[in-house]
Order: C-alpha cells, then structure tokens, then sequence
DNA sequence: ATAACCGGTTTGGGATCCCAAAAAAAGAGC
DNA sequence: GCTCTTTTTTTGGGATCCCAAACCGGTTAT
C-alpha cells in the first residue's frame, strides 16, 4: 500500500486519461478532498505530481485546468519512448558486459514465441506475453550502461500506453476471429524483432539494434494510426486496450478483478 | 517571483549537484526548515519535487537520502537529451511547414557567428552566444511537431548542464590565452555543425539531420571526457562551468549578479 | 553476557487553521 | 441601463498541530 497521495494521483491521473474531466475542465483543491473524502494536504501533493507529469496545468492566476492527453499524445510519446529504447539498444550492443544478460532476451523470446504457438488470444494469454515482452523491453534499458535511458522512460509511463513493454489492441480486434489472427500475426511480427534484436545485440552490431528497435516501436505506432484511420469518428483512448504493468484501463474490460498486481 | 516551495527546491537541488551534502547524507524535513526558516508545507513539497527529479531517495522507512549526480551521471543525461535532439532534428526535416521557423534558426547561426568573429572570450560575450545556441535548440525542439520531445527534455532539465542549448567549458581553459583559442575552435566547430543541420532541415534530408545532431551532441560529451582524462584526480561538477539558462553554477563564477536572468 | 523487551524520542504523513490574493457578486454613480 | 467601485466569497499557499510508526537507549530476564 501505497502513501494516500501517490495512490490519490493515481486516481486522478487515470480519470483524467479516461476523460472524466471534460478536455479543459477547472479543477479544485476542495472539490477533490470532498470527492476522495481525504484532507488538503495530499490533494496539494497529488496535484503537485500531476502538474509536473503535464496532465493539469497550474493557472498563474490560481487553480488547475485539466490537460487531459488525446491519441496523438500518446503517439508522440510513444515515439520518444521508442527513440530512447533504440539508444539503449544501441548502447547495449556496444557494451562489452552485455553478455551475462542475453539469456534474460533469449528466455523472454521464447517464452513469447510459446504462447504464440498455444494461440490462445485470451486475456490472461495476452497478460503473459505482455509480461515477457515487458522483460525483454525492461532488460535491454536496464543492461546498456546508461542508468538515464530507463530514468527518463519512467518519468514518461504515467501516461497511458507508455509503461516500457505496454501493448495495445483495439476493443473490437480481440472479438472477432478475424481479428485474433491478425493480432496473432502482429505477435509474430513482433516478437520475429526481438530475435533479430537480440541477434545484432549478441553480435555487436550496433547500428542494426539501434535500427530494428526503431522500427519496432513504429510497428506500435502504425498499428494504432491504422486503427485511427478505419474508425468513422475520433479515436478516443477509451478505444484502445492497454496491456501494460500499471493497467489503467484494467477496470475497463478486467471485470474479475483477481489479478491486482502481476 | 515563483512560489516559495519551487524556490526551496532550487535551492536544495543546488546545494545537492554542488556536493554540499555528502555523498549518501540522510536528508530530515526538520533540519531543512530550521535552516531555511520555512515551514514543513513547501518543504515537503520540494522533496517531492526534488525525489521526482531523482536526486533525492526517499526510504521506505523513513527519511530521505540524498542521490548527488556525479560527472558520469551528467554525460549519461547529456547522451539522451542529445539523442532526443537528433529525433527532433529528423522530424523537423520531415515536417512540411517547417520553413517558416528557418529564419530563426538562420539568423541564431549568424549572430553566433558574428560574435565568434568578434573573438571575445569574456563571460558576457559567451553569455550571448549560449543565448542564441539556446534559441536554436529549442526552435528545433519546439517546431519539429513533436511537443512530447520537449517536453521530455524539460523533464530532465534540473540537472546542470542539461538546461537545452547548454555549453560547457572547464574551469582553467578560459584563462589561458591557448584555452581560449582552444574553446573558440570549439564554438566554431559547434556552429558549423548547426550550419550542417540547417541545410539537412532545408532540403529535408532527415537521415542527416538527425545524424549531424547526434555528432553535435557527442561533441560536448567528448569535451566533458577528454577534460576528465586530463586532470589528475576524480573531475567533480564543480569542476565544470555551466552556461545554460538556469545557470545553477552563476553564483561560483559570476561575482557581479547584474544579470540575474537573460 | 547476551538477547529480548519496553519506554522515550525522532520523524514523516495527514488534518486543520490562518491568511492573502483573486474572482465573483453586489452596490453606487453616471 | 451600463459601468465602475466596493464588498463578499472562493481558493490556494503557508504554518501549526496531531498521530502513528520507526529508531534508540536502557533495563531486565534468561
């Protein structure tokens, strides 16, 4: 259990991503210590945080105005999330202690490429994979000598989507059969990244870590700018499954609520 | 006049990059408002502050323990802001209205320019030139339609030398006459990099741009680790001078405090 | 002699109080 | 009826108070 702040801004942060706030709403220090039932001095703590992770801005004058992030947000951030990763890729593959930690990457593929092959598109099947790829992704920032790479990626993964190793899907995907195989493929796909990652790690050969990692974290980008393209009107962040470590959404589309923390 | 926690937050961070704290010193809540006469309230509210930033550990007992950033430390913040550059350089190359911002850009190179040319290597005159390398570093930052890039960079910005557009020189090189002929080669060279990376923007060669950056950035981390092979014992960053906005460094250098700020 | 226990002290988290500044509302003058 | 001024209310920043948990020291029992 978490201090009461830190758990509060988490509950603020996660209504103002879901759009509970209305795009420019203004917000209160009172209003929050009536509705969370807490008093003012974690509210002014939280609001602090949250201030600072860019999600309500501080009025000169007085008060917070909500800066609730959109779709185009996140993919921005999520570029700059894997432009840092591509460095630590590249780092690592010059590193000459990156040797002890392959097998972490090769378990973790393996792993992934198993669970592919059970083919269970299922929550908890996803769950697992997403716990790998959260391992390979976390590895790699943490082996590749520079401490700031993983520092900054942490800075950035309140947003949503942005936890290192998060994946996403769109609602309707998983529903259908149709969609389970492409989404199937699109594992495939990524996971075949990983290997050739891991090989140009093994191998040394930094530009092409640095440049498959790249291509990587644009997959993810593609995949949700197509996604964008097909819906009729705006793509909401509702709209988007988010696989990640904290799961925002979880309360979204995770009714059972056994699984509190992986 | 900003708020008296941002103020106290300033002022801490100071005294933690410059090394008035001992290396693992414990940090008390008590002892900080008895110093600087305030109350636990903002003094709470900077360790938050401070914590977020990294340079301050908080235990999960109790207590805070103080995370002073060593040189090391610094160069690995400096490789990732410098590799964010690169990612805006490219995007700004990229992007198609990107031509109303070059003459900003163009007019920062020429008044660099005509201030090396001028050969002055006192403080106010690299004052100015830090002012217009700041103008063209951020321009980049700001107009490359990726907000979240500056963002992220401002993010890391407390620590010293990582304001954007930073120089850094060593403390001896600027009273030399050779050290400065040394440091105005060095300015040069800086400035026909950004020559290089404006004509990348204006063709659209984004390969380039963001290549050049990349090299721009690796010019001062090589700065900073030849200065560090050269001198005899352990470099601290007390050692450096930081010429940046923020200008953490100003009162070890500037004993006029006329320009409190550019 | 050592280890466990117990009380005092330190310290950080949360709640409440006070105040100044700004926004909103009410009132006066044109 | 409109505008400018004054008063009221709202709101956020700072200070103080209270409390629970953790550390420290001493004492006692084995």
């Amino acid at each position: 259990m978490e201090s009461i702040d830190t758990e509060l801004a988490a509950r603020i942060r996660n209504d103002i991503v879901l759009g509970n706030y209305g795009e420019e709403e203004r917000i209160s220090e009172a209003r929050l210590c009536d509705t969370h039932k807490v008093s003012r001095t974690p509210v002014r703590l939280a609001l602090r945080m949250l201030e600072h992770e860019g999600l309500i801005r501080r009025s000169e004058g007085r008060g917070y105005f909500v800066n609730a992030p959109n779709v185009n947000d996140v993919l921005q951030a999520v570029q700059v999330r894997g432009h840092l990763e591509s460095l630590a890729a590249r780092l690592m593959a010059q590193s000459p202690d990156r040797l002890s930690t392959l097998p972490i990457l090769e378990a973790a593929i393996e792993e992934i490429d198993r669970l592919i092959l059970v083919g269970k598109m299922d929550h908890a099947s996803i769950r697992l994979i997403q716990k790998q790829n959260a391992v390979f992704h976390k590895t790699i920032l943490e082996c590749c000598g520079n401490d700031f790479i993983g520092f900054t990626c942490s800075r950035i993964s309140h947003m949503p989507m942005l936890e290192v190793g998060a994946m996403v899907f769109d609602r309707q995907v998983l529903s259908t059969k149709e969609g389970k195989e492409r989404s199937n493929f699109r594992l495939k796909l990524g996971n075949s990244q990983h290997k050739v990652i891991f090989e140009a790690i093994q191998k040394g050969d930094a530009v092409r870590a640095e440049g498959v990692m790249r291509e990587h974290s644009n997959t993810m980008i593609e995949y949700i700018q197509v996604f964008e393209k097909r819906t009729k009107e705006e793509l909401t962040i509702k709209d988007l499954i988010d696989y990640s470590g904290l799961s925002v959404m979880r309360k979204e589309h995770d009714t059972t609520g056994k699984e509190k923390s992986l």
